[in-house]
DNA sequence: GACTCGAGTCCCGCC
DNA sequence: GACTCGAGTC
């Protein structure tokens, strides 16, 4: 093996607690990896492993790094998930003892929304005072802190916040009732279930004896009682992280948490990484001139074992042509230089970025991945077509029903539906309840509670037949009774647009049939759980498997943990990183920006770009900006009177 | 009840 | 720019 004293160490440390404290590129994964191998050879059994990660991606790199240092001999693997599916499959398991159905429904942001929005209409005044996003961000920030609904109105300060304490009650009410979880849920029910049920806490400790988990500075108030409650028997504890990493103080994360190892397990012993291999001592010298600014860290040495050449700072016209520069030095880099397409990454900031530089790969004929944001499940037919397959697992999800209880229209329209909603509200009872008896409810024609009746007629015929038929026939018969595709053609008059979204419809069922082919025991309860985990990575299936070599387009969070030979940082502009709304509020945000900064940077091996565009198209305006402050930094230029004018919003001078 | 049109809003990041 | 919502019309 040929590992250093350091990483030596962590990776022969084979039990009892032990804290990696590495910084970027002194292989952490590497460590963790070669670890479980070396568990293994010392005749711990595979599955008797459980390591953690924060996002897919990285226990996708993970699982694969694993499978090729152990070779495919092992049947049984090691366990690598993310938070939330482990969380998943321990709720699976006990979330009966909650008085939830072991089916329970994961409700994304649009689901979310969808609570939200019929909560605030039930209190009065309350949808003018509040809207469903600023609800849904109380109620999220109110749930990392593990603030319980009853508490929230203690906590309360703001007219907004005493409705949204109150709103949170109903909301979460709302979500029991109709048998489903949100995200934060995943975390907490998982929590309360490890925290107060001591058999549950000992039957989910008890399937492991060695637990690994990752980017440890990343994690939050439950996921760290969570690794506390798993971990608690057996001892064999090893985390690792970077404080210099944290990036996800927005939902709770606290660095705290791997400061204060060493007093939560005493025993513990400390590992720290400082020599990087990944990138060359010129990137190196930026990233750390740039982190150095961040006030409150552990400072650390890190030591570069190659040099290269300097990175570069390129200004471009706007966002057009910022993605033409990159896009054609890349393609230059490929023809010329003997690079592929996988060697390269674009890191940005938000979301949105990525639209021009898609455009431009396509039109340079360069294969690409697009990581996260608008989701293949945010698309309006996908959604629908959920929708259906929610309902048939769980008729009490009042969100999906609501959602095709006329899609396509059947002639229940918004008074039926008003109508019914009063009557449920009013009876206490799920409206999927009361629509067996919809002809007492008062005040609806006949031809509505005929349509109705139709309507629910059909999806217990469904719901039959999932009991005698795979998922997978189900939604074909239901896709194709529903006619949807007759709605795609009345809805879109372009033929073009008409076939990519049934293509979309298509790809569900392809899903589907994904699923059911990788299931021991296929239900749709099950696919649609592993929809709400995997949401973007959807057509990554496909698509990763006929394009590996591709160059990775993402956000810099969905970047933390890998690495790319030649890095793209676009984007770097004040408010765009750092973002507009980190400036806003005063203090520590801005330090997360600037790690975030440092990560993106960090993942660079060789060849490091950082680009700014003069002006930037939002919501259809273009706007001039000015460069991000972390570009002074970066550069070692914070005496430059300019660095202190971008920092006030003010236009640089020339000199 | 279905459809059309214009106004208003949205978006930071992940699972 | 894209989407959602409500008002107004058929």
């Amino acid at each position: 093996m040929d590992l250093n004293p350091a990483q030596y160490d962590a990776v022969n440390t084979l039990s009892g607690p032990l804290l990696v404290l590495a910084g970027a590129g002194t292989g952490k994964t590497r460590v963790v990896t070669y670890r479980i191998a070396e568990l293994i050879r010392n005749r711990i059994r595979p599955d008797r492993i459980l390591a953690v990660t924060f996002t897919n991606k990285a226990a996708d790199e993970m699982q694969q790094r694993a499978a090729a240092l152990l070779g495919k001999r092992p049947k049984v693997r090691p366990e690598m998930s993310t938070f939330h599916s482990l969380c998943v499959r321990i709720l699976r398991r006990h979330i009966q003892q909650l008085g939830y159905p072991s089916a329970f429904a994961i409700y994304d942001r649009g689901d979310q929304e969808g609570v939200a929005r019929s909560v605030l209409r039930e209190i009065k005044g309350g949808d003018a005072l509040l809207r469903p996003g600023d609800l849904l961000y109380l109620i999220g920030r109110w749930k990392t802190a593990a603030v319980r609904p009853e508490q929230a109105a203690a906590l309360a300060e703001t007219d907004k916040e005493h409705l949204g304490a109150a709103a949170y009650r109903r909301y979460q009410n709302a979500l029991k009732a109709a048998g489903s979880l949100d995200f934060d849920d995943l975390l907490l029910c998982t929590e309360e279930l490890l925290t107060q049920f001591p058999k549950v806490r000992r039957a989910e400790a008890d399937r492991f004896d060695h637990l690994l988990v990752d980017e440890y500075q990343d994690t939050n108030g439950s996921q760290y009682r969570i690794v506390q409650s798993l971990a608690a028997d057996h001892r064999n504890l090893c985390v690792v992280g970077d404080d210099d990493q944290s990036i996800y103080g927005w939902r709770g994360a606290e660095v705290a948490h791997i400061l204060r190892f060493k007093n939560d397990w005493p025993e513990a012993k400390v590992v720290r990484l400082e020599v990087n291999y990944r990138s060359t001592r010129e990137i190196l010298a930026w990233s750390n001139r740039l982190i150095a600014f961040n006030k409150l860290r552990h400072v650390k040495t890190l030591r570069a074992t190659c040099s290269g050449e300097s990175p570069r700072v390129r200004q471009l016209k706007d966002e057009i042509e910022e993605a033409k520069f990159v896009v054609a030095d890349l393609a230059d880099r490929i023809a010329r230089h003997r690079r592929r397409p996988k060697d390269f990454a674009i890191l940005c900031r938000t979301n949105e970025q990525p639209r021009s530089f898609e455009m431009e790969l396509r039109r340079a004929n360069i294969p690409y991945v697009l990581m996260g944001g608008m989701s293949f499940y945010d698309r309006k037919e996908i959604r629908d077509v959920l929708a259906y397959l929610k309902l048939l697992a769980n008729p009490a999800d009042e969100v999906s029903l609501l959602r095709i209880i006329n899609v396509p229209a059947r002639g229940i329209g918004q008074t039926t539906v008003k109508t019914l909603l009063d009557a449920a509200i009013h009876a206490g009872k799920p409206m999927w309840e009361l629509l067996p008896k919809v002809r007492e409810v008062p005040g609806l024609t006949a031809t509505a509670v005929q349509a109705v009746e139709r309507f629910r007629t059909m999806i217990e015929r469904f719901r039959r037949q999932m009991k005698e038929q795979s998922p997978l026939q189900v939604v074909k018969t239901l896709i194709r009774d529903v006619s949807y595709k007759d709605e795609l053609t009345r809805l879109y008059s372009e033929a073009d647009e008409q076939e990519a979204r049934w293509a979309s419809v298509e790809e569900v069922v392809n899903a589907v049939a994904g699923y059911s082919h990788r299931a021991t025991d296929p239900t749709l309860a099950g696919f649609l759980q592993e929809v709400a985990l995997t949401a973007n990575e959807a057509e990554d299936d496909k698509e990763s498997k006929l394009e590996r070599n591709a160059v990775a387009l993402m956000t810099l969070h969905a970047a933390k943990g890998l690495e790319f030979p030649e890095v793209y940082m676009v984007g770097m502009e004040e408010g765009t990183l750092p973002h507009h709304r980190s400036v806003a509020d005063a203090g520590a945000s801005v330090d997360e920006e600037r790690r975030l900064c440092y990560v993106g940077v960090t993942r660079a091996q060789r060849r490091l770009t950082l680009t700014l565009a003069l002006e930037r198209r939002k919501w259809g305006k273009s706007r001039p900006t000015h460069p991000s402050r972390f570009l002074y930094e970066l550069t070692g230029q914070a005496d430059n009177p300019n660095y202190q004018r971008v920092q006030h919003g003010q236009k640089p001078q020339r000199r």
